[in-house]
RNA sequence: GGGCAUGUGGCGCAACUUGGAUAGCGCAUCGGGCUUCGGACCCGAGGGUUGCGGGUUCAAAUCCCGUCAUGCCCGCCA
């Protein structure tokens, strides 16, 4: 099923297609690079256009011009495309308004709330990992870009067929674990707030001891209690950390934020799955035991073996990398190694499920692996999407060259690291050890962040003239406040890194999600005092729309299938984030110039193009997890 | 030392994967627009050697080589 704009360019296509093979089959002309040669046509030269004269121009050395002169008049036209001239070698074909308007309102009425999603993904199961916080501390803004960039992937990549499950793992047994574990049992307060921001700030407090005393010792010794699981010290820091997940859930929640499953650390050891996957990598002679030297007692994998597979290997300062140290315990490489042989199902483990939440807001329960409890089938996919820092580029690199070298080479290339720029703050950086996330004055934790936004967008609601029920004040501060943040964030490409700043996070004017839910609630004031009520359009309805404005609108509206195809491909929200500035930007220019209520002959039409936009601007912004409202 | 990412008007971004027509958008600045469907809006103006230097091409922000700057990574940390 394609979208409209899609089906155009087909169209387009073979008419350049057929052209071509007519008049220069010697020039050897792939139908790929027609595909790739069709764009939107530069304004004033019709609505789309080829450069393919230019390939053509290139086999043959003769002058595109002239090229593109004779295929623009030697080809049949269609209803949809019905003319084309040549300019400046490009050929640039026009595209009839009243199919065109048949086209993107019947797919529309047909396929409703589905308009923007597509096929894709074929049922493929993907399991979405993020956003991995440890739980010692509270979601600051950094985590926050992650959990946003994780929920957004996964809401498109369901949209797009994928049956996605969404996943994230707990790390209840690192050594930053270890540590707030010593603060609780050592250090006289009391929890005495949300228990994810006490347990951050004594974290910090640990370190601040730790640069004075030597309790080391002490730490490691907790580690390494705690990864015997039937300790108390194990017991104990389950539940330390199970209390600071389920206030960071608190802020996830807040900000619509759900899971289908957490996985925690201590259960992957309790599963015995490294020593499976330890296990079949000795089999396969890819890891292997090292006896003396330097590396005595280790289980290790040798990096020669995997030259060639990325630039990155190929003058590592070492060749070998610690898979099970010497004292038997395991390096976070291998423990995703054997997580990831979970995720696509090579091998089993037994973990048991409890039910954490029956059921969260978006309907659905979340289960956590816990020492017992109920089975359940999670996991066994077909594509697993990490979203991880850049940072963590090179162990990504490492895990799918070594599953690689395994024997699992269509594993191996379904693992997406989701790889995006940390966040950073004006003069510092929001390191959990050293603090910089407690910031000066307000912090830079998601909680903080919301009821910063969310009190800004309460005095301009409370001003609003335009809500007259003031009881949903709040309600509509939240969710323009959810939006503006998220928006925020996923209008930036991942790659690049942000540094975050107060000013920009309370501007809800032109590029953010205000903007496009004000163009929502402004069509439906429209739609509601015109009474509208969707009905099929008429021919003489289909021959209103104007060239301009309405027919730009309806292009764009015909461009929001493509749009979320191309965000799913490319694991971009931005592209998203991108064609709702620019639909929203189209309608307010149409709002201004082209009377819908009194546009008379044309009333219809530009009512359907108004809820047209609503819809679509509806689903978008969904996708992006942020709600619409009536009223703002 | 090696690798990766980023570098685009004063500021924040888009276009780079797939080379195409005049490099788009927002903020800020300056000037306009509400007795007409909601001003969280719209219209107009000024502001660019796309870090720098080469190369390929009819055509380069985009591809290649080199170079500079910034950040990250190259651990028996995670």
């Amino acid at each position: 099923m394609m979208g409209p704009s899609q089906q155009v360019r087909g169209e387009f296509a073979s008419l350049i297609t057929e052209a071509v093979k007519r008049l220069y089959s010697e020039a050897g002309i792939s139908d790929d690079q027609i595909l790739l040669s069709i764009s939107k046509a530069k304004p004033g030269s019709g609505d789309i256009s080829s450069s393919i004269s230019f390939g053509i121009s290139k086999q043959l050395k003769r002058a595109p011009q002239e090229i593109a002169k004779s295929i623009a008049s030697g080809v049949k036209f269609t209803k949809m495309i019905t003319s084309m001239k040549d300019e400046n070698g490009y050929v640039n074909a026009s595209i009839n308004e009243r199919e065109y308007a048949r086209l993107v309102f019947s797919a529309i009425a047909e396929r409703g709330e589905m308009y923007t999603s597509n096929s894709m993904g074929k049922g493929r199961k993907v399991l979405i990992e993020f956003p991995a916080v440890n739980p010692g501390k509270p979601w600051h803004i950094g985590h926050l870009r992650n959990a946003i960039l994780g929920d957004t992937i996964a809401n498109v990549m369901a949209a797009s067929s994928y049956n996605v499950e969404r996943e994230d793992y707990i790390d209840d047994l690192g050594l930053q674990i270890a540590e707030s574990l010593w603060g609780y049992m050592n250090l006289s307060d009391k929890p005495d707030k949300k228990f994810d921001q006490w347990l951050g700030e004594q974290y910090v407090n640990v370190n601040k001891i730790m640069a004075e005393r030597e309790i080391k010792p002490q730490i490691d010794a907790l580690a390494k209690r705690m990864e015997e699981l039937d300790t108390k010290e194990a017991r104990e820091a389950r539940s330390l950390s199970e209390r600071c997940v389920k206030a960071q859930y608190e802020t996830a929640f807040n900000y619509g934020i759900y899971h289908d499953v957490m996985i925690w650390e201590s259960d992957i050891v309790r599963a015995k799955l490294l020593a499976k996957a330890m296990a079949m990598g000795m089999e396969k002679g890819v890891f292997e035991k090292v006896t003396a030297g330097k590396y005595a007692n280790c289980i290790v994998v040798n990096l020669e073996k995997v030259k060639g597979v990325a630039k990155d290997f190929e003058n590592p300062s070492e060749d070998t990398k610690v898979l099970v140290r010497s004292n038997g315990t395991a390096t976070y490489v291998a423990k995703d190694i054997a997580f990831h042989m979970w995720k696509f199902g090579i091998i089993k483990a037994d973990f048991h499920y409890n039910v954490m939440l029956e059921r969260q807001e978006n309907g659905k329960p979340l289960y956590t692996t816990a020492a017992s409890g109920s089975d359940a089938v999670f996991g066994e996919a077909e594509v697993a999407v990490n979203v991880i820092g850049s940072a963590q580029r090179y162990p990504q690199l490492i895990l799918k060259a070594v599953l690689e070298l395994i024997g699992y080479k269509k594993e191996s290339s379904n693992i997406v690291h989701v790889s995006y720029g940390e966040v950073g703050i004006e003069g510092g950086s929001l390191s959990g050890r050293k603090g910089g996330w407690l910031g000066e004055g307000k912090s830079f934790t998601a909680d903080t962040l919301l009821e910063e936004v969310k009190a800004k967008a309460l005095e301009i609601v409370n001003s609003s003239e335009k809500i007259t029920d003031k009881s949903k004040s709040g309600e509509i501060a939240k969710a323009v406040a959810i939006g503006a943040i998220k928006f925020e964030f996923l209008r930036i490409a991942p790659e690049k890194r942000v540094t975050f700043s107060w000013e920009r996070a309370l501007n809800f004017e032109s590029s953010s999600a205000p903007y496009c839910m004000y163009t929502y609630a402004r069509s439906k004031r429209i739609l509601e005092k015109a009474g509208y009520v969707a009905k099929q359009l008429s021919e003489a309805d289909y021959g209103t729309v104007e060239r301009d404005l309405d027919f730009e609108l309806l292009k764009m509206i015909g461009e929001a299938q493509e749009t979320v195809e191309k965000a799913c491909s490319e694991y971009r929200p931005n592209v998203i984030t991108d064609y709702l500035l620019n639909l929203s930007s189209l309608f307010s220019r149409f709002y201004e110039k082209m009377p819908v209520i009194k546009g008379g002959n044309a009333k219809d039409l530009r009512l359907a193009l108004v809820s047209a936009t609503m819809g679509v601007t509806k689903q978008a912004l969904s996708l992006l997890g942020i709600d619409v409202v009536d009223y703002m």
